[in-house]
RNA sequence: GUGGCUGUAGCUCAGCUGGCAGAGCACCUGUCUGUGGAUCAGGAUGUCGCGGGUUCGAGCCCCGUCAGCCACCCCA
């Protein structure tokens, strides 16, 4: 068949056929709903930045490994963009003064990373981010933790499916001062956190013990890792877990002592969304709070909070807990089958009728048999099957099958749009 | 960047110690000359990822390469 070679994708990359770019739609329509309600205003960010943008605060690995960049037609080092937050902060700063805060911005696009592709990463991916600028309270933290549970609960992403893990870096910072936990060391310790559920205790242990804890700083840290209920002694926490209280979302959220985060930018409350029992072992979605942020990139300091979510895990968590809403192949419901070419006009005149009433319609753009023509229509999922032919021409009536039932009745012309409505608003 | 697994029909895959390239699904035609989704009958389909080597002979063995997947790193 294929005589020709075709030219691969480019490596990383998704082909969104028409039933992938439904769930990417059904993805970006919820997040625009869980933001919207929260009354977050939809905004973006130019895809292509310059490096520079990331060198001020991205991490080295982020800019140097995995940036897609080039050398544009005038000498300029391009990136696509592998984050929005820095572009975030810029247009902030910009506007700073003429803005209204507390701010609440969202957004779904693109990003590019180079890096290997695997489950649950590819170079290519959307991202929703959702940020809420100007305040600096654990309140504004919950309803951001609030906005993820929705959008959550509105996939159908129970809290028995998914959970949000959640921690403070204030809590940690202070409890590491008491272990005698030098700052410098705290980059080590917050990844030796982060590996301790990859690795077996022991050879967590002495991976620990290698890396420079001493023996009652590696107790010390266990024994943190295990207390669930530390949070109880840190104001903020506290004020936090009464706020998603009293937002009713407490049902998805946990404290837990183990979520620390990568990135160096979070100040304070840090969470993280996972898949409870599945196959993917990659948060669904991951934030926090970032208050020196703006002031870092050359703007008046001014307090932040957010999170971002990638497209690729959250389809994946949905697809295999069976959340993704069946797939309509066709937007119209409705086939006008040709009878044959003396009867072509008829069926694009009663197309035409039908969009003008508001109805999805495609006409079979062809004369071919009718087996074809309903065969099409029920590859297509169509709803409705509409035929003008010879008796129906002539008695100005048209032949009405519904396809999911197999019934077929003739109806007088003028009825057709109401009688066709009347059918797809019944089921 | 490091390591492992896999590349055979449109899809999912089988293919024995090296000996004529297969199945299921999908597709097309007919059964049904105004009607889909069921049954039955028939039919078409291949750069065995690519390049080289070994061999009388390679889908199978060896080397290289590309791609995909998985894990690490990092992170959404």
């Amino acid at each position: 068949m294929a005589k020709n070679i075709i030219v691969p994708a480019v490596k990383g990359t998704r082909e969104f056929y028409p039933e992938e770019m439904a769930r990417r739609n059904y993805i970006y329509e919820k997040v625009r709903e869980a933001s919207q309600s929260f009354g977050y205003q939809e905004w973006d960010a130019p895809y292509l930045e310059t490096l520079e943008l990331y060198a001020a605060k991205s991490g080295e690995e982020l800019v140097k490994e995995q940036a897609f960049t080039f050398k544009d037609r005038g000498g300029s080092q391009i990136t696509l963009r592998p984050e929005l937050t820095p572009s975030l902060a810029r247009m902030i700063a910009k506007k700073q003064r003429q803005l209204v805060y507390p701010l609440r911005w969202w957004s779904f696009g693109p990003f590019w990373r180079y890096e290997r592709p695997q489950k649950g990463r590819s170079r290519e991916f959307f991202q929703w981010n959702i940020d809420m600028l100007g305040p600096n309270s654990p309140e504004a933290d919950a309803e951001l933790i609030a906005v993820a549970a929705k959008f959550m609960q509105s996939v159908g992403l129970s809290p028995e499916l998914a959970r949000i893990y959640i921690n403070n870096r204030g809590l940690m910072d202070s409890e590491f001062d008491k272990l005698a936990i030098p700052t410098e060391s705290r980059l080590m310790v917050s990844n030796l956190v982060d590996r301790r559920s990859k690795m077996k205790a022991d050879a967590w242990e002495k991976y620990a013990l290698e890396a420079g804890l001493s023996e009652p700083q590696l107790d010390g840290l266990v024994a943190l890792l295990e207390n669930k209920d530390i949070w109880k002694e840190w104001d903020d926490l506290v004020r936090l877990f009464t706020a998603l209280d009293a937002l009713g979302v407490s049902d998805y959220v946990e404290f837990d002592p183990n979520v620390v985060r990568g990135l160096l930018y979070y100040t304070g409350t840090v969470f993280e969304a996972f898949d409870v029992s599945g196959s993917v072992r990659r948060s669904i979605l991951g934030g926090g709070r970032y208050n020196n942020l703006l002031a870092d990139v050359g703007g008046d300091p001014l307090s932040a909070v957010g999170f971002a979510m990638g497209d690729v895990v959250a389809g994946i968590v949905l697809e295999e807990n069976g959340l993704i809403p069946e797939f309509e192949p066709s937007p119209a419901p409705v086939l006008v089958t040709v009878f044959g070419e003396e009867f072509s006009a008829e069926s694009y005149a009663l197309s035409a009728e039908l969009r003008a009433a508001g109805i999805n319609v495609s006409t079979y753009p062809e004369v071919t048999k009718m087996k074809k023509q309903f065969k099409f229509a029920n590859k297509m999922g169509m709803r409705i099957a509409l035929i003008v032919g010879s008796d129906e021409v002539e008695n100005a009536e048209v032949a009405v099958k519904n396809l999911m039932s197999g019934e077929q009745v003739k109806v007088a012309r003028a009825q057709v749009p109401e009688e066709i409505q009347k059918m797809l608003a019944s089921d």
